[in-house]
DNA sequence: CAGGCTAAATGAGCGACATTCATATTGTCT
DNA sequence: AGACAATATGAATGTCGCTCATTTAGCCTG
């Protein structure tokens, strides 16, 4: 079934058959459909019906692509709250948020942590609603990146870990009697949902303190 | 100076050139010297004074290999603390050598919060310490886990956080006023080891208050 | 309107890796 | 002594990201 291919032409087409916005949209169909071993240089080209040299005139390498992708799921993150609801509510919807959108990119999670967020507007504009809104909510300025960085961390945490397998804690009683029991003890339940959600609230719980020990 | 290396001899060996100490113990000198980019099967192979094929008669893949130097790192973190002190006490010591020690290796950090431990000794033996202590503190069974696996998401993710450039969050006053203003607010500092701080404290605060409620 | 510059495509091919395989050698077990 | 298993070598393979020379077409300028 090797269908008819006639050669594609070469040279400049009429109408650019490429754009930044093509090229991470196509990425991230391509990551939906078959997972991100499956984003190669060579598959994404494939997928935009187009040489793979091609894509070098757009992106200037894989790491890039996977910076363009990351805003493209920035994107999806949800901080609308922070300009209506106190800052603690909207905190915890902007976890949440985030933390399930990395959920199916978790392969992204050690891209993000360690790339400048100059590059990637919808990055950027989520930073800027979450830092006013804890401004806004009365934490000093010389706290609310911190206050970022510390959810931040944990939400990425949080991420990698809803991509581990359930049976990861999974050991010989005999070797380890009291982590066997604890682990058997949380059966039946999304572990790391439960987990996700015990430490996201006792987070909020101690930074609602640590707030109201600040301003008396 | 290309030394006169003679055409090593081949067929097995009077004694084991490799085993699986050996190998692990010069893959992680070889990522201490030279970083973990440096990490490739032909270097380890060199640097144990070996053909890259050789390695294959005792690890299975690379991935394997990183799974013993995660086992291998974990020997290093601190976890006796548990047996001696109070539970919220020996947490924080534990979260702090924990993060310390994939600050340095924060490249695999997405390969353990994915791995089974159940092959990997040394991390066994930490979280059935952790588990104990928690268990010795009051912690209900069925919640030791869900404390242990919020901990060590944001431990990890704090650890991804350390590896990030400090300007990482620069950006043009224009474009993201508060956030160029909060930025700005906590330059000086060590600013993921203020992060890591203050979210720990958060974490271990409303963990205290939590396990009040439960036992009255 | 001719000539040149630039953008954007093609396809060949390179280098770095992980991994496999046939083969050789040697210690150990029967 | 002979068979087998363990452990090394070195050649080869396949996948990838990426580069480069080349081609083509639109646009700008004199």
């Amino acid at each position: 079934m090797t269908s008819s291919e006639q050669p594609r032409r070469r040279g400049r087409p009429t109408a650019p058959l490429l754009s930044q916005e093509k090229i991470t949209s196509a990425a991230v169909e391509l990551i939906e459909l078959r997972g991100y071993s499956a984003l190669t240089m060579a598959a994404l080209a494939r997928q935009l019906g187009v040489a793979p040299s091609a894509l070098y005139n757009h992106v200037s390498n894989k790491h890039q692509l996977l910076r363009w992708i990351q805003d493209h799921v920035n994107r999806e993150i949800d901080c609308s709250d922070f300009e209506v609801r106190p800052w603690d509510a909207a905190l915890e919807a902007w976890a949440h948020s985030y933390r399930d959108a990395y959920a199916r990119h978790s392969l992204l999670v050690p891209v993000i942590a360690v790339t400048p967020i100059a590059g990637s507007p919808h990055t950027v504009a989520m930073y800027e609603k979450v830092a006013a809104g804890l401004r806004a909510g009365g934490w000093p300025d010389d706290q609310v990146m911190d206050v970022v960085v510390a959810v931040e961390s944990f939400v990425l945490g949080s991420a990698l870990d809803a991509a581990a397998p359930d049976d990861i804690f999974d050991v010989p009683a005999d070797q380890a009697p009291v982590l066997a029991r604890v682990v058997g003890a949380r059966v039946g339940r999304d572990a790391a949902r439960a987990a996700f959600d015990l430490g996201l609230a006792t987070v909020l719980a101690g930074l609602r303190d640590r707030l109201r020990a600040l301003t008396p």
